[in-house]
Formats: structure tokens, C-alpha cells, sequence
RNA sequence: GGUGAGGUGGAUGAGCGGCUGAAAUCAGUAGUUUGCUAAACUGCCGUACGGGUUAAACUGUACCGCGGGUUCGAAUCCCGCCCUCACCGCCA
């Protein structure tokens, strides 16, 4: 949620900014400008007839106490009197208060300057490309049915079990889930990141502080019974550690890493966009995190950024650097850096890891706040990361690597694996 | 699932209709002092939205889990909800 107050201070750039970001309705930034003056004006007219009733109040107790019953009485029908008036302005108080942030829960975070034009995904900018893109054998086949031909994952079994998109990893395909998992975690706990294991559900206040209330509700599954959601990433339980509270600057950057599985209904995907590890329901991630100092987040950003970078270049797989643009990029940020690996069989690049800066927009509603060197408390900046997201790193280390003779892993992960390949 | 207790500032915890935005202690912070380590003493130390100021000072309102109610006046009384803890039951 934007600040009211980085609308005010420059109204007209912030339209310009929102048509960049290819939001259809500038105009609700002057309603929303509109709705805070109309607030502070009615609070103002409250706020002086609370102050009359307070005093009243007070000498009505200070009357009572010397005796002066008949004093006290004239002052309690002044009091009513006022109290009156105040319903009605406190009516009039909640409910502009409520227009208000509802209209600007619907404005999307601002593009940073270095955010390109454009709409669709073919108009992100690609930053930089790295690794060997593999040249097959006429007979190389996609991950899916590599999976099966070496009995890794079976997609059927998790059809029966739960439903599609919820595969089952089996004996070798489990473990390099797990070995995966164990490096990247060790990875980023070595780049001085704090190891988390949060819970896997959410409270709505969560699921609402970063952002995936009300905007995605439909993306995430909901126990209703107990009023839980699945955590779409470990993003949500673990940027919450620090809801509600204000830092001291010595304690940036916080740097927090979790690994967890994620749920997402992902409504409206068809075709060979969700065959095999695509897109699936349930799939394995870890997350990084960081919560630093305004000053510093576009300089940490570029530090996430070559983390990951680092993590793929280990996994010996292909992969680019996008720039999204204005219009691809997510509602709460406010620049997004996507990585992609090649997947040498379907011949197609997929999204592995998604970083960004969400400047205040996620702290904002979070409230996590910090006390400056001048003792005042402004908002912290969040940024976030996948480092990694595994079943489409599956997909292309399978493809990628496999050979008449079986499936070679890269040499970072034989150690966890327990052997040189599959 | 049953029964009981409770939710107060960064933490512990007092207050149980007006003198309380809230004691005290701890932590934090600025300073004084003693030869260091350390200790003692003194001041400061909640958040949000306003007014005010170059900036402060100063000042209005709200907030003691959340939402209602009673009252001239509520942290304090009443109702509803949420959450936590303890014990019992069940269970990894």
C-alpha cells in the first residue's frame, strides 16, 4: 500500500508512474488526495468538540467532588448537547476512513526509474545471459518423461492421491529434492542469511500485511473451518516475523532465508504450460529475504540479485536476466529482476526465481517501521527473492543433463546427493 | 474436546469508574563521577492522525487484544468475538 503522502507531494508523476506500470485508473490518485483532506478536515471539527466534552467531563468530576451537584447538572446538558453533534462527524469520519483505504489498497507500488516501458513479457529487458545452452541428441526427451523412464516422480500417483498438479517424488527423484534443498539453504546461511522454518499456514492478518489479501485471495487455498491459508511462499510467514514492530538502524540489514513448500491454485492454466513440472499445485521453494534501510535497498537488490545469480551459475544450467517491464511486473513492486533457465528439451526458458524490491509498499501495511538517526520512525524497504524455486530446476537439470547412460548432476550437488547421478 | 486463568508500553508487571497515556523494575539512550574492567548517580525514553514552528518547544484527538454498550466521564463496569496460558482427555 502506498503512502497518501507520496501521492500529495507529486500527484501528476505518480500518474505517470501508475500508466507505466499499465494501471487503468490514474484518476484515483486525486480521489484518494481528495478523501484524505476531506478526512482531515472532519477529524479537525471532531477532534475540537471531543477537547469541549473532555474538559466538561472533568470539571464535572472536580463539581461532584466539592459538592456542587446543581453545576455539575448544567454542565452534563452542555456535554449531551455536544455529544449530538459528534455522532453524525463521527459517522461521516469512519466512513471516509474506510473509502480511503480502500481505494488505495487499489493502486499498485510505483516502477522504479530503471524499470522499462511495456506491457507483455516480450517487452522485458533481458540484463544478462550466462551458462551454455546444452546441444541434445536427436532423441533427448523433456523432464516428464525422463521422471518416469527412471521412476523419479510419478504425476498419476499424486492425480490418485490428491489431484493434478501434486506430483510425488520417489527414491532418487525425492533426494534431490532434499539435496536441493540442503544446498541452497546452506548457501544462503553462508551469505550471512538466518535460517527459518516457518509454519505453513497463515492468519488473514499475515496473508493481508504482505499484500496476498485481498488482491490474490484466489490464488491461495483456504481452510475455511479455521480460517487458514496455505502460504503461496515462504515470503508470507517470514516477512511477518517483523509486523508490527520498529528497528533500530543497527539492526539492518535483517536477512532471513526459509525453506517451505508451496501451495497456489493457479486458476486458469492450461496445455503444456502445466505439463510435467511446469506448473504444478504443490511445489518446494526457498525463499530469501531481506529488510534494510530506504537508502540501501536498490544496492541490496543488485547484492540478492548476483546471489542468485551465483546459485544458478553452481547448478551449471543456462539461464537470462530479465528487467520487467512496467506492465509484467507484480501489483506490490516496485522492480522485479526474473530468472530464467533453459530447458533444453522443450526448448523454452522457464522462471526459476523472481527478485524484487518492494520499497515501503510492503511495509506500509506490515508495519514494520524503524527509528532514524533523527529519531524519527519511517518505513523500512523489503526485498525479496526465490533462491531457489525447485521443480522447474528439476526440469532442466534432467533435461539438460541426461545422456544415453543416465542423468549427470552438477558437481555442487553430488556431495549431497550421494553420487554423481541418476 | 472438557475445565480454569488471563490478554496493559521493548520486557516483567501495578492499576480495577474522574487525580492514569498509564506506577515500579529491567532493558535502551544521553550525561556526571571513580585509575581500567565494572559500578553508582542524574535526565530522557510508546504509536497514529491533526494544529503549531525554519526546525524545535508547545498543543488537540485516539489507542491498555478486537468490536459494541452503559456513563457527564471507562484500561477499570456490561455484552460479543479473537487469541494465549495451565490442567485433564486424545495424539505425532
Amino acid at each position: 500500500m502506498l503512502q497518501v503522502s507520496v501521492l500529495k507531494a507529486a500527484p501528476e508523476r505518480v500518474k505517470q508512474q501508475l500508466k507505466k506500470k499499465n494501471f487503468k485508473q490514474p484518476e484515483l490518485v486525486d480521489r484518494i488526495i481528495g478523501l484524505d483532506d476531506a478526512r482531515k478536515k472532519i477529524q479537525a471539527g471532531y477532534d475540537e468538540i471531543q477537547s469541549k466534552i473532555n474538559t466538561a467531563s472533568k470539571e464535572i468530576g472536580m463539581m461532584m467532588g466539592k459538592g456542587d451537584k446543581a453545576g455539575a447538572e448544567a454542565i452534563k446538558m452542555q456535554v449531551t448537547a455536544w455529544k449530538l453533534e459528534l455522532e453524525p462527524l463521527r459517522e461521516s469520519m469512519v466512513e471516509t476512513e474506510k473509502q480511503l483505504v480502500d481505494t488505495l489498497i487499489l493502486l499498485p507500488n510505483l516502477p522504479a526509474d530503471e524499470v522499462p516501458e511495456g506491457k507483455t513479457p516480450e517487452e522485458n529487458e533481458i540484463v544478462r545471459t550466462g551458462g551454455a545452452i546444452p546441444v541434445l541428441g536427436a532423441d533427448a526427451v523433456p523432464h516428464w518423461e525422463l521422471a518416469t523412464r527412471y521412476n523419479l516422480i510419478n504425476f498419476e500417483l499424486g492425480n490418485k492421491i490428491t489431484g493434478s498438479g501434486f506430483p510425488v517424488y520417489i527414491g532418487k527423484g525425492a533426494k534431490l529434492q532434499r539435496s536441493l534443498i540442503q544446498f541452497f539453504l546452506d548457501f544462503n546461511t553462508a551469505a550471512g542469511y538466518t535460517e527459518y522454518l516457518p509454519p505453513f499456514m497463515v492468519n488473514a492478518e499475515s496473508a493481508y500485511a504482505t499484500g496476498q489479501l485481498p488482491d490474490k485471495e484466489g490464488q491461495m487455498y483456504h481452510a475455511t473451518e479455521d480460517n487458514l491459508y496455505l502460504i503461496p511462499t515462504a515470503e508470507v510467514p517470514v516477512t511477518n516475523v517483523y509486523r508490527d514492530t520498529i528497528l533500530k538502524e543497527s539492526d539492518f540489514p535483517v536477512k532471513m532465508t526459509a525453506y517451505s513448500p508451496c501451495f497456489r491454485r493457479e486458476a486458469g492454466s492450461y496445455g503444456k504450460e502445466v505439463r510435467g513440472l511446469n506448473r504444478v499445485h504443490q511445489f518446494e521453494k526457498v525463499e530469501i529475504i531481506q529488510i534494510v534501510h530506504p537508502e540501501k535497498s536498490y544496492e541490496v537488490l543488485e547484492e540478492m540479485v548476483v546471489h542468485v545469480e551465483k546459485l544458478l551459475q553452481r547448478l551449471e544450467l543456462p539461464y537470462r536476466i530479465l528487467r520487467l517491464c512496467g506492465g509484467d511486473m507484480g501489483f506490490a513492486s516496485a522492480i522485479t529482476y526474473d530468472f530464467e533457465v533453459y530447458s533444453a528439451a522443450q526448448q523454452r526458458w522457464l522462471e526459476v526465481s523472481s527478485v524484487s524490491n518492494f520499497e515501503s509498499f510492503q511495509s506500509n501495511r506490515l508495519k514494520c517501521r524503524f527509528k532514524g538517526a533523527d529519531g524519527k520512525t519511517q518505513l523500512v524497504h523489503t526485498l525479496n527473492g526465490s533462491a531457489l524455486a525447485l521443480p522447474r530446476i528439476v526440469a532442466c537439470l534432467l533435461e539438460n543433463n541426461q545422456t544415453e547412460s543416465g542423468i549427470v548432476l552438477p558437481k555442487v550437488l553430488q556431495g549431497y546427493f550421494g553420487g554423481a547421478g541418476i
